[in-house]
DNA sequence: ATAATGCTTAACCATACGGTTCACTATAGC
DNA sequence: GCTATAGTGAACCGTATGGTTAAGCATTAT
């Protein structure tokens, strides 16, 4: 199972933003990512290992060309992620019940 | 101005995504964080000034204490930056208006 | 005034990471 | 069959990163 933070960890770089961001307008092969960021082809091969070891891209063996998708679950489960954490003031309100909690003779610590 | 990839690469470890999730709940001190992660102080330090710098965090120094809070600007617009990305098949369309470009005598390339 | 607490800074260490070059495999074209 | 093209793998390198300990500063408590 992929965590969070390793989703996190494989946006966090400039080159592989990059790629996620190519790849939002069309699917590319390997060489053709290679050739827009002036790094070379096992550079771009290992940044592309890390994007798809967390699912967020996919890779399609065609005769000798591999095509590159972007997969759109891992990312939404980051955003759900992002919009629970970010809302956090709801969970802040469990917070106010706590403060009540402890006067009271209850646990749930 | 701080880049999308910036604020991906300080969710993108464990300790700090967990220093984010306790925040959500409630405010915390320093020494309070540190506590919750088996890691020193001095650790628990660095990760606040990388959560900090990205502004995902901030910190308000009462008396020799200092209160840290989650912010959830920067992650509303990490949110919004996987968002625009996850639904790229509708950039996709723009794509197949291009291949009809292709055959029309107009630029937008 | 002294001591304890909360946080910070500095120096250091091992490992992970982003990059390279070189050698190799597999498919396509002549 | 030979050559060119697309992609991989392996070894290596410098730097960034996550962690530590030790020392220092500022505020609170005795």
């Amino acid at each position: 199972m992929v965590k969070h933070y390793e989703v996190f960890a494989a946006l966090g770089d400039p080159t592989r933003q990059g790629i996620v961001d190519l790849l939002t307008r069309r699917e590319r092969t390997v060489s053709e990512l290679a050739g827009e960021f002036a790094i070379s082809l096992p550079g771009t091969l290992k940044h592309l290992r890390v994007l798809q070891s967390v699912g967020v891209v996919s890779r399609t063996k065609t005769g000798r060309t591999v095509t590159v998708r972007l997969e759109p679950e891992p990312l939404g489960a980051a955003e759900d992620y992002l919009r629970r954490t970010r809302t956090f003031w709801t969970h802040q309100l469990d917070n106010l019940a706590d403060r009540f909690a402890d006067s009271k003779p209850k646990e749930l610590r």
